[in-house]
DNA sequence: TTCTAAAGGCGAACGGCGTTCGTGTCAAGT
DNA sequence: ACTTGACACGAACGCCGTTCGCCTTTAGAA
């Protein structure tokens, strides 16, 4: 919006323009906005330059001034999403804690923004907000006494493991999504095929799977995330640190 | 080709095909066979319908008697794949030694076929040799004297594992291929961008990181790997075991 | 005030994709 | 000899990302 046409009428000596001129502000910021709007709401599968084109009342080609091409606009797009991510205060003498409550924290965003999570884990971190999150977590583990080794790769793989978990996850939600099932109606349907499947396994080929089908369906998304992120942690726990 | 034909010549009483009837032989496996043959060669971007069609001689329409759809077909093919996974006999007193060597096994299986870890990441393991790996990996798991929920998530998160880095290592794969370069030459143009790009951060904002470029470019792929399956099995070795 | 040149907007088209429809063909069974 | 059913497959539908070339708008120079 242009704040002086809102203030005051439109001068009479300049002829009026015959429609209104109002929408000719496309920028790389309202793209990435708008394309974060469209997946949220429909999914990766929508987010197309097509759609996001429709969305802004133009064609797809207009994008084409603002942003390089599809692969980075979901970059932006991802980078976008990454500063929602909220960091406390670095405490290195609780590093197991905040070490947890980044990845938590990191998993909740992600997860938040359904389909995002395939972008996390096809792109190379490079945006201000991820190096805003390197830098913590690096930081952190740096300070609670780890070599820049055992820090560089921690948070590596922590990272892969946050972003795996959280692609996994978004899967189950764009296939409920299609299938059109509410997440508790999804859900019941989803374990009783997985329960069924198992059961039928024949006992003598399968005998340990076929004894433990119980164990095997138990534990949803959020308690495996919990289990692998304890198994990380618990990991890390065995390097050596110095005390700071 | 028709066996009978090939013995004996054409008996003048059936009128001549006016085409070698030869190719009538599309088959599910043919189509999973084709597949991966191209997914091989020219990775996951180039396998479509049409274009396997086309190695058959063949339209896309001819596919859809033998799978049911592009989804489908990629599973068969991941399927296929994991046939190739060797496995030694179970051996629960080394239970640590053999995790390794599953995860070692199977990483190498999938960075054998470039793209396929994508695959593995995106779909539900139902297949026939999936559930092969799965019986080994929870019977030695259990056999080890974990409890079921241990040797159920200790699998779950020991598989998300092996395909989320794989497929880590497949995009760099991929990138490769399409900027056409050797592998040698790939790997030090991209480690010479990451360090010239971390080296230019601004080190007031982000000093931890800048303080130690050396150690975030020192390790490669592969010890990567290696360092998060330590993490993995080492988390592991925390969780109560019964002596079997 | 008029002119000009650059920048952005955008319709149309290119070459791809997965999938479906309807027709054609041929082998086996009656 | 005829019917039937399974498979083959050309053509088309409706998507996709991206590019080309023309048009409009506008800011600054003249």
């Amino acid at each position: 919006m242009n704040e002086e046409a809102s203030a005051i009428p439109t001068p009479p000596w300049r002829k009026a323009r015959r429609a209104a001129p109002v929408k000719r502000q496309l920028s790389q910021e309202l793209i990435v906005e708008t394309g974060l709007r469209v997946l949220d709401a429909e999914g990766l599968d929508a987010l197309s330059m097509r759609r996001i084109a429709q969305e802004l009342d133009t064609g797809p080609a207009s994008l084409y001034a603002h942003v390089a091409g599809k692969d980075e606009l979901l970059e932006l797009i991802y980078d976008r999403v990454m500063g929602e991510v909220r960091l406390p205060e670095r405490d290195p003498a609780n590093w197991r804690r905040q070490v947890r409550e980044y990845a938590r924290e990191t998993h909740r965003v992600l997860a938040a923004h359904s389909d995002i999570a395939k972008v996390a884990l096809a792109s190379i971190p490079t945006g201000p907000n991820m190096l805003r999150l390197a830098e913590f977590v690096f930081g952190l583990l740096i300070e609670a006494g780890f070599s820049p080794r055992d820090a560089s790769l921690g948070m590596d793989r922590l990272s892969l493991y946050v972003s795996s978990d959280a692609y996994e996850g978004s899967l189950h939600y764009a296939r409920m999504r299609d299938s059109g099932m509410e997440l508790k109606e999804y859900f019941r349907h989803f374990v009783g095929q997985i329960d069924g499947f198992y059961r039928a396994l024949p006992p003598d080929r399968f005998p340990h799977l076929a004894a433990n089908v119980d164990a095997l369906i138990a534990d949803g998304g959020e308690a495996r995330f919990e289990y692998g992120l304890d198994l990380v942690i618990a990991g890390l726990e065995t390097r050596p640190r110095d005390p700071a």
